[in-house]
DNA sequence: TCAAGGATCCGCT
DNA sequence: GCGGATCCTTGAA
């Protein structure tokens, strides 16, 4: 994907971003995903935005260039892959909510069970790790990623992959077009999930966009 | 150094 | 529909 997508105002790149591909390929096999479902956060106004402090250690890269990485981790637990948007200096992103399965179904399922195994033995449940494995070796591919820590979970991403160009055809995180001819659904706008904090008009603002019925939208039976 | 709270998910009801 | 798990990041002192 080319950079000067990414690096247009960002509810303008968060449209380009739906239905293309995430795709991680290295040593651990290759993964694909389509992007279904994406959020904007904006510069330091947003106030939903990690960028509303200002620069920090941990948001830094949300200030360069764009087609970069930024992972971060919510509630302790879950890592968030985010794609730092507009020109250098302009601090902004896009959350990546979800994909749909393409290629790599097995490391993905692989990846969501050594997650949710390591999560649960820090909280001294051992045999729950048995039950996780057989509940996710029977999930249909589109729950594989639907919501931004599955993302993560299945594609084995952490905070150590911040600063990673996306937009680089040899990284081995990277993002690329859908393929030329390929239909895309309808786009629908949503107000953004988990932004109460940040008030009105903030947490209304309809940012959250996903592709129509497609059922691997984060939540999809529930909104 | 501290206290507060969060861009979530899962299992149980 | 609800609450627990879990720990990093932040601003204030």
């Amino acid at each position: 994907m080319s950079r000067e997508i990414l690096a247009r105002p960002t509810l303008q790149a968060a449209r380009s971003l739906l239905g293309a591909r995430l795709v991680r390929d290295d040593e651990t096999g290759r993964r694909v995903g389509r992007v279904v479902e994406v959020e904007a956060y904006g510069g330091p106004e947003d106030r939903a935005s990690h960028a509303r402090f200002g620069r920090t250690t941990r948001n830094a890269v949300m200030f360069g260039p764009p087609g970069v990485a930024y992972v971060y981790l919510v509630y302790g637990m879950y890592h968030c892959l985010n794609v730092v948007t507009e020109p250098a200096g302009r601090a902004a992103a896009i959350l990546v909510r979800a994909v749909a399965p393409v290629e790599g179904l097995d490391l993905m399922r692989r990846d969501r069970e050594a997650r949710a195994a390591a999560t649960r033995r820090r909280a001294g449940d051992p045999l729950w790790a048995a039950t996780a494995g057989r509940r996710i070796a029977s999930l249909p591919a589109e729950r594989l990623a639907s919501g931004p820590g599955l993302v993560t979970a299945a594609f084995g991403i952490d905070r150590s992959w911040t600063g990673v160009d996306l937009c680089d055809p040899a990284s081995a995180l990277r993002l690329e077009s859908a393929p030329p001819g390929e239909r895309r659904a309808a786009i629908r706008v949503t107000p953004r999930i988990g932004v109460a904090y940040a008030g009105d008009p903030w947490s209304t603002l309809a940012w959250r966009l996903h592709l129509a019925d497609d059922l691997a939208v984060s939540g999809s039976s529930r909104r």
